[in-house]
DNA sequence: AATAAAAATTATATTAACCGAATTTTGTGT
DNA sequence: ACACAAAATTCGGTTAATATAATTTTTATT
């Protein structure tokens, strides 16, 4: 897993926990369980996990909110999940639920490093000349930094 | 992983032997064990359920050869690592090992859908003048089939 | 405020993937 | 041909991720 702090598993507990804060303003287990498909006492193992890595803030039967380290990493796996699939749905031609799918999956093994560039070479293409998109160019401008 | 047949770890088991078979004319336990980074006796188990679900030819303490859904099987993950590799690698500029090292994950979890349009992106994009790339017409010519 | 329903948790079990140690089989050198 | 080294396997155990069933806590209704 790229030498990352956390499972694939525990990556999909912390962004749909994201997600759902995002949405309800409040992530129950109830729903977690329904978004990942999985039993609500496999949520609560992942919570108890989640809290004791400092991922989230959490006390039994209470609200469970992200610490700042639990923000900062499910954001940037969320950001990931969107990038990648705009990439495939947008530039590759992809179905929007096979584009959704994969990256679901593809978000939790992909570098940062690789993931920067693609998310620069998407952005590049979209503000490209779609007719008409420099690869030489892209590469010069990606490396900037 | 996409409704597949195998895991993540029997597909590196398979690729495994699949490599090592093209290169040397055999793959033995302690070869694959060191190209996964395993112990023998991981391959042995692997080795036992390959064989059980028909993927690889195998007797005990004898030759380990691939059935032809095993050869079909393990070239499928084998282009995929190389298609993906040199996307990362040519297109994207990102290091070698690193593109290497991610394609060796994602691999596992990319569908035949998307994979068949990067390859075609792939291929789109290095017969084109790398100076001007109509990503129009490779929407267009992608979906021919 | 009592209690039924909903939600969450605990305790126990299963499965996949791995390891280490002990054992068995194979094959090589003299 | 035989002893021993190398290779492969078996067996028992660990860990992570899940599940089921039973229990506890919370919440909502009357």
């Amino acid at each position: 897993m790229s030498a990352a702090e956390l499972s694939t598993s525990m990556e999909d507990y912390l962004e749909a926990i994201y997600i759902l804060q995002n949405e309800n303003k409040s992530a129950r287990s109830t729903d977690i369980a329904e978004k990942l498909n999985v039993k609500k006492s496999s949520v609560t193992n992942a919570l108890q996990l989640l809290s004791e890595k400092g991922f989230i803030n959490y006390d039994k039967y209470s609200e469970v909110t992200l610490t700042d380290k639990g923000l900062k990493y499910a954001f940037d796996i969320y950001k990931k999940h969107k990038t990648i699939k705009r990439f495939f749905a947008n530039i590759l031609d992809v179905d929007e639920v096979v584009a959704e799918d994969n990256a679901c999956r593809i978000e939790h093994v992909i570098d940062k490093e690789v993931f920067d560039k693609l998310a620069c070479f998407l952005e590049f293409i979209i503000s490209s000349d779609i007719t008409s998109v420099n690869i030489e160019k892209f590469k010069k401008e990606c490396n900037k930094n």
